[in-house]
DNA sequence: TCCTCATGTGAACGACAGCAACATGCCGCG
DNA sequence: CGCGGCATGTTGCTGTCGTTCACATGAGGA
């Protein structure tokens, strides 16, 4: 990162997007303004264009980007914590944990999930990061463990993604936003106790 | 409705509600343009702000009401629809008929629903519309008739709330937008299995 | 050294939220 | 019947923001 006060910035891009990603932080996607951000960067609004065509949406796309790797990488760590001897309870405790790990970051980070979720990925399909690709792959354990029957494989994500993706929302901007820390844990224990059984 | 073109408008707030819903069921939240709707109604923008002392947000709030007036009718009509003589099995059916109706609704107007989401209510309680509420009628329900052991029932209607509320989200304007028909009704009838298999 | 193109600037336009001071007319009170 | 007050609307302004255009600058290669 260069300090150097030159006519040229040097990284302009990156220098954008972290603004942005401290904005949505902050205060959600409404926060994210292309001109404010440049001036806060030290640059005229117009020089953003040079970097971003399309203007705050490209912007948006990159925040979410960025929003998207977070969440992934926050996934992928709980994921990784887990350990123990017995393969079948291993996979049973990473799907939960991979489930409460997205409940956690969205409830930790609401404005900048919100991003992600309005603005899809800028970046080609091989490099966009892919918090959903995880979660296929605890479902493909907890097959091969034999707590989910094959033939209720199809559509499992889609249905633990649900309910996972809906319960986070609701606790994260929703209607459940107040509830206490206790009451919080408990939904997430009731919700996938749910999904476990009925998958 | 007095079409008279008078000084004083006779409804302005009713019209300038009707005309936001319009333009949230065409544009979603960021459709929904104080100055804009003002003028479409043949008023001055200030004008508004006598009937929506918050001003946009306001107008949001009353806007997310209907939404939300709107969600409540749908399902409960499509609850009322079933009918039949064995009461464990009615009470099953209008159960996922209430999870129906609301990943219906989000879908045939994903920008209204999505101001009820962002924007809660600006009526008392008691007259608010109360989506929800019908949720639980529907819980109780399938207590009562053993489909639901009664140790389960708190929270529940969190579990399934989140599942049928991501869902719809994700059909709606998240990642499954995009699935052809087919797989829409397919992905639902999954995630209802499992609401029902695991609560 | 000079040329070129990426990068950045300043100015301008239009849309919009919100506020303030002024205008209008409906309705009730004397 | 007339008059005055208050709800209702209006014009006009300020500030923010997105976006575009013509122009300026400077870094690096021919």
């Amino acid at each position: 990162m260069r300090t150097r006060a030159s006519y040229h910035h040097g990284d302009l891009r990156a220098a954008l997007v972290a603004a942005a990603v401290g904005a949505a932080r902050a205060g959600g996607p409404d926060a994210v303004k292309l001109t404010a951000l440049a001036a806060e960067v030290g640059v005229s609004a117009a020089a953003a264009y040079r970097r971003f065509p399309d203007g705050l949406e490209d912007l948006l796309r990159a925040t979410g980007d960025v929003a998207r790797a977070e969440l992934a990488d926050r996934i992928a760590r709980k994921v990784a914590a887990v350990r123990g001897s017995d393969p079948a309870d291993v996979a049973r405790r990473r799907f939960r944990a991979s489930g409460l790990a997205y409940v956690e970051y969205v409830s930790e980070q609401p404005g900048l999930f919100a991003v992600a979720q309005r603005h899809p990925s800028c970046l080609p399909p091989g490099e966009a990061p892919d918090p959903h690709g995880l979660l296929e792959q605890r479902l493909d354990a907890l097959v091969v463990e034999g707590l989910l029957p094959a033939e209720r494989r199809p559509l499992a994500s889609v249905a633990a993604w649900a309910a996972v993706h809906g319960l986070a929302l609701l606790l994260a901007e929703g209607a459940l936003a107040q509830l206490p820390a206790a009451q919080r844990r408990q939904a997430v224990d009731r919700t996938l106790d749910m999904v476990e059984r009925g998958l």
